[in-house]
DNA sequence: AGCACGCCGACT
DNA sequence: GTCGGCGTGCTC
């Protein structure tokens, strides 16, 4: 009998138990865990000799499961250790709670074949494929494919793909919100002749479980996925790519927080396997890395086809406009009305959902809040209803005023998207008028009958949120109005301008596409605003310079560190203390800023307040002991929990 | 995270 | 008298 440890998909450590047999790191193992028997992984880290023998209970059997790749198992290691997340919570991101299970008719996933179709490059476009093709030559590397909108970086990358395909090995590429990527599969299709296998959050089990399956036999030789796709247990793990790298929805928000695309430069550095970012816009982070020469710069400096980048006007929107509250400005107006009569199509964009992004009492001036958080009620006029974008709220619009007793008294403040098609009726009531949100689709079919509909030149004037920032050709729209540019600008986040930039840059770049000149208009009250006067100008150097500028002179990333806690509860005095005693228990050293501890900016979400405390430190400082340090001092009162988020992103 | 134990309110 | 609410504490 031997000690041996085991790790279980829970958010605690590895517990040790006793073995007939020496077991390998990776096995699946049944062991009595609490009440039950649970299936765990026997882990690589030396069991706790000091644990009273006697207390050891035995595994009770071997899954018969091919073991856990040695390189997920240092990945889970690795992961947990930075994020100080829980071993088993990572763990628990790796295997699929269908696990052990073989469904009857398991999906076939095709080899892809590298030579099915192929396609003529352009000279830049050739020089990329050779400088990535010689990068994967060499083991662990990072390349920066940096092009603009409509260069062809997927053609590119899917060169190296091919490679890899023809000598053999498994293939991760990552793409922000998979489910509504319809044209990478296609275009994918296309090129290799097969369909690749996906992963993402809306899998139905027998998916998710053939997939995974297929990923751990090693048979699946692709996979495209969201940002869990990463913790899939390759076998023969020879490349990743990470598209549209600077876009933030590779920060996982809850559970295990992590940034995906830094995570998967860890999980290529232990595949030794090269890695490539690609992006338009890439992060500041990222955009550093190849300055320093840590990362392979390679660009594409050319829009593919003749098509051009579009003329860029600012609309001040200073200049206040007489008669009834417009949002589309009179300059903006003008521009659509002659687009219609050529004949073109335009896209309206403004990433807010809803009519109204608030609505008061004209009577006494009460602002309809959620009733479980600190944010206003948006009013949805297509669903009848207002909605909380945080916790998902939803209840009709009050008859009387609660609070002065007045009826039919609530009125629409701001604009949302719904508004924004409704003036465009307004204004054009014979154009085609058509709106895209996540609310108006429900499902990716949806989604593609109003492309077509784009495509088919059966709308006119396409009206949306940040779904539409994504890689879609139409080729007679050129024209492209920002409603409000500023937006996005405001608020806390250290990161609101350089996404704002990297949003409105990929909105603009969809007008001009075809062979016509496009035109955007960006609707602003900050017309001087650097970030403003960089998309005005196209110049992408001016906003990489001055955010670097400004990150380095604050010590920020990736010119230092941060942390945050998120302390929360129900009893808004106890997580104040909680949030008091942890800034009391600060180490001292002139290397670390505390900040806090402040509110966060939605003080109360999904009924839990919560307090946050920032932690800046020098690049060299070690985070992860640091912070561990501190936690072990700090005793945290029962009502209250207390989260890590290392490299924060959202300050909410 | 689960899951059981445990101690107080409204039901056949 | 029991069923069950969710607070608290443990899992080798």
């Amino acid at each position: 009998m031997q000690r041996l440890s085991v790790l279980f998909p829970t958010p605690l450590g590895c517990f040790d138990y006793l073995s007939a047999d020496s077991l390998p790191a990776g096995t699946f193992v049944h062991a009595p865990f609490g009440h039950k028997s649970a299936l765990g992984v026997v882990w690589n880290t030396q069991p706790d000799e000091s644990f009273p023998i006697e207390k050891l209970k035995k595994i009770n059997d071997i899954e018969n499961l091919k073991p856990l790749p040695e390189e997920t198992i240092k990945f889970v290691n690795w992961v947990s250790a930075y994020t100080l997340a829980p071993l088993g919570a990572v763990l628990k991101m790796t295997l699929c709670s269908e696990l052990g299970k073989e469904s009857k008719k398991p999906i076939q996933f095709e080899q892809p074949n590298p030579t099915f179709s192929r396609i003529l490059f352009s000279t830049a476009q050739q020089e990329a494929i050779d400088s990535l093709l010689e990068a994967s030559e060499d083991g662990f590397n990072v390349s920066l494919l940096d092009g603009v909108t409509g260069s062809g970086k997927t053609e590119v990358y899917f060169e190296i793909l091919a490679k890899i395909f023809q000598s053999g090995g498994q293939v991760l590429v990552l793409l922000p919100e998979i489910t509504l990527t319809g044209a990478w599969l296609s275009r994918f299709e296309k090129r290799f002749g097969v369909q690749p296998a996906v992963w993402h959050s809306n899998l139905t089990p027998k998916q998710r479980r053939d997939t995974w399956n297929a990923v751990h036999t090693g048979s699946a030789q692709i996979v495209v996925g969201a940002r869990s796709a990463l913790f899939l247990p390759f076998q023969n793990l020879k490349l990743i790519v990470v598209d549209e790298e600077h876009d933030s929805s590779f920060k996982q928000e809850d559970g295990v927080l992590y940034q995906a695309r830094d995570m998967a430069i860890v999980r290529a550095k232990i595949a030794d396997c090269p890695i490539i970012l690609a992006s338009a816009t890439p992060s500041i982070e990222t955009y550093c890395n190849t300055l320093t020469g840590k990362y392979n710069h390679i660009i594409l400096p050319e829009r593919f086809a003749g098509a051009t980048l579009p003329t860029t006007v600012l609309a001040d929107m200073r200049q206040k406009e007489k008669g009834p509250i417009r949002f589309i400005s009179k300059q903006l107006e003008t521009h659509l009305k002659q687009n219609l009569e050529d004949g073109n199509q335009s896209l309206l964009f403004l990433n807010r959902r809803g009519y109204a992004p608030l609505m008061l009492c004209r009577g006494c001036g009460k602002r309809l809040k959620c009733k479980h958080c600190s944010a206003w009620l948006v009013e949805h006029k297509t669903k009848k209803c207002l909605m909380c974008h945080h916790c998902g709220y939803t209840k009709a619009v009050p008859k009387t005023c609660a609070k002065c007793g007045q009826s039919d008294c609530f009125v629409s403040c701001g604009p949302g998207v719904e508004r924004i098609l409704e003036e465009t009726n307004m204004l054009f009531p014979t154009a085609r008028t058509a709106l895209i949100t996540s609310d108006t689709l429900t499902n990716l079919k949806e989604f593609n009958t109003v492309l077509t509909k784009m495509e088919n030149h059966e709308i006119d004037i396409l009206i949306g949120t940040q779904i539409l920032a994504k890689g879609h050709h139409f080729a007679d729209l050129t024209l492209v109005g920002i409603i409000d540019a500023d937006m996005g600008l405001s608020g806390g986040d250290l990161r609101a301008g350089e996404r704002t930039f990297q949003l409105l840059q990929q909105v603009m770049g969809r007008a001009g596409r075809g062979q016509k000149k496009g035109t955007a208009i960006i609707q602003t009250f900050a017309p001087e605003n650097m970030i403003i006067q960089a998309l005005k100008n196209n110049d992408r150097q001016l906003f990489l310079s001055e955010e670097m500028k400004s990150r380095q002179l604050l010590k920020l990333p990736p010119f230092g560190r941060l942390a945050a806690f998120i302390i929360s509860g129900k009893q808004q005095i106890r997580v104040e203390q909680a949030a008091r005693i942890i800034v009391q228990k600060a180490p001292f050293s002139t290397q670390i800023d505390v900040l806090g501890p402040v509110p966060a900016p939605i003080p109360y979400l999904r009924n839990k307040h919560r307090y946050r405390i920032l932690v800046k430190t020098a690049k060299e400082t070690n985070l992860q002991s640091l912070l561990k340090q501190w936690m072990k001092q700090v005793n945290i009162p029962t009502g209250v929990d207390v989260r890590l988020d290392i490299d924060p992103y959202s300050f909410f």
